[in-house]
DNA sequence: GGGACGATCGAT
DNA sequence: TCGATCGTCCCC
């Protein structure tokens, strides 16, 4: 299980790499689904135009942001998808990671249902990866699969029922790539920094990537 | 009270 | 490429 230590002078940069290769874990009274985080985007605080926090703005809905890291900065999107964010600065610095993808360890016929997916055919080793990538690859998708909402707004993500644990060994920093974020049109100088991180040819991460950085 | 918009997804 | 769908935020 993760522990409060892992934020300590580390930068949100920094986090978010940290983050890939760790298991999200939700254990909920339907079962219990998991999986290896493969990509995630930064958020840097109030100097950030992509983050809902740009300009020091608190409101209801981003109030989590400003606690203490490790805990669960979650919100609506488009009126139908929850997204998931790992506070990631100590208290008062509105800085967060989004988890943008997951490859499913436990739970898959849980969260195949939660997403309103069929089951595939029998196949002796377990599920393609063509069907698996449909479960978790990207921020919404994850949400549903995981049965992540707004009852879990500001829980800490270092015990149950949702939590982050350490499940292998740190992903090298070779294997890791990174890019511009999706989907932030509007944030100008900050549209194209390059704070989105993935697993290098991780088939789960999320469709759209632009190429290697 | 009103209206514009969104850190997405999936069908076309 | 486009529509779904509704909470949030800002303005009146």
């Amino acid at each position: 299980m993760l522990e409060p230590q892992f934020f300590a002078h580390r930068s949100t940069l920094e986090v978010a790499q940290r983050l890939l290769g760790m298991e999200l874990v939700h254990d909920s009274p339907e079962g219990t689904t998991a999986g290896i985080i493969v990509e995630v985007e930064a958020y840097m605080g109030p100097h950030d135009k992509g983050a809902h926090t740009y300009g020091g703005k608190v409101t209801p809905r981003t109030r989590a942001m400003y606690g203490p890291p490790g805990h669960a900065y979650i919100y609506l999107i488009y009126g139908m998808h929850h997204c998931l964010n790992v506070v990631s600065a100590p208290v008062g610095a509105p800085e967060a990671v989004l988890i943008r993808a997951l490859e499913p360890t436990r739970g898959i016929e849980l969260m195949a249902r939660r997403r309103g997916l069929d089951l595939p055919p029998p196949d002796g080793e377990g599920y393609p990866v063509r069907w698996l990538k449909k479960l978790a690859s990207g921020p919404g998708k994850l949400c549903q699969a995981m049965g992540i909402n707004m009852e879990h707004y500001g829980l800490s993500l270092m015990e149950p029922p949702l939590y982050l644990r350490h499940a292998r060994d740190p992903i090298p920093t070779s294997r890791v790539a990174t890019g511009p974020r999706i989907n932030i049109p509007y944030a100008e100088e900050f549209r194209d920094k390059p704070w989105r991180f993935w697993i290098r040819d991780n088939p789960h991460v999320s469709q759209s990537k632009r190429p290697t950085g």
